[in-house]
DNA sequence: AGTCGCCTGGTA
DNA sequence: TACCAGGCGACT
């Protein structure tokens, strides 16, 4: 399930691994994943193209390309892009293949064709783009905007932390762990949390999100980096998908429930 | 604010 | 073999 860390990761390793690689070819083995434009006239416009950048916004992935040119991919749940040389053998669920002229692929392979990509000229024409809220690792992301974010909002902390259009790049994992590091219930109104809990909370969340990318992320589900490697943030995990086990902090039991519809665990002593 | 639908593979 | 996971958009 890749979330910030995780796009964060595959965002440097491409910045590294395809910044100036000329696309020859673009193989579509399912269309499904372009939402726009139409996939023939994607491929026309990104064909023999240069790759210009990479960039991310939330869990959005951006490939900035040769002629106003600018890809939104979105791996949801079960999405990975991976970079190779072309003549190796093709993943059951390649669907997009990038094909370079220096004999590198880069492909979209997503499991539950959830992910998704649109292409537009202008970085404003994706309509999603100018929905999304702040970066939680941006420095202008600071205790003054998170407070102004929680006030007055009935919504439950965790769900307002996976809103995307108030802060970006959060999801069920590390909303789930800076709650728990920072000692707070999941089912607290956003705005009846204190100001000493606010600030414990952002510290947590830029925390955990720092040192998760220092890992390349959680391999939960079947998220890797371009190279197809696991992350290894996954054993830090303190709280998210301990079903039925005890809290590593007191030891008494972890609660299960499920909130705006996805599982949550957290531990009712510690967490208040 | 809550529910549904999109998907496949792992698990009860 | 039925069920569940879950980000996000669409709908209510």
């Amino acid at each position: 399930m890749p979330e910030l860390p995780e796009v964060e990761t595959i965002k440097r390793e491409l910045e590294k691994k395809i910044v100036g690689e000329r696309i020859k070819e673009v193989i579509i083995n399912l269309p499904k994943p372009i939402k726009r434009p139409a996939p023939a006239e994607l491929k026309k416009r990104l064909t023999n193209k240069k790759i210009k950048g990479v960039k991310r916004r939330g869990k959005y992935i951006i490939l900035e390309i040769e002629g106003e040119n600018f890809l939104f991919i979105h791996l949801k749940l079960t999405g990975q892009l991976i970079v190779e040389k072309e003549n190796g053998p093709i993943e059951k669920h390649a669907h997009i293949i990038f094909r370079f002229a220096s004999g590198k692929d880069l492909r979209f392979i997503d499991l539950r064709r959830f992910g998704t990509m649109n292409l537009v000229d202008r970085m404003e024409k994706f309509s999603t783009y100018n929905e999304l809220g702040f970066d939680p690792l941006d420095s202008s992301f600071n205790l003054e905007k998170f407070k102004e974010i929680l006030d007055k909002r009935p919504t439950k902390i965790k769900q307002l932390l996976m809103n995307q259009s108030l802060i970006a790049g959060i999801g069920n994992i590390y909303a789930a762990e800076a709650l728990f590091r920072a000692g707070i219930s999941p089912l607290r109104p956003a705005k009846r949390l204190k100001d000493s809990e606010i600030k414990k909370l952002l510290e947590a969340l830029k925390g955990i999100l720092k040192e998760a990318i220092r890992y390349k992320g959680s391999s939960v589900d079947n998220y890797v980096t371009t190279d197809g490697e696991e992350g290894d943030y996954e054993d830090k995990l303190l709280i998210y998908g301990r079903d039925k086990k005890n809290c590593p902090k007191c030891g008494s039991r972890l609660e299960s429930i499920k909130l705006g519809g996805r599982g949550t665990n957290y531990c009712p002593k510690c967490q208040r």
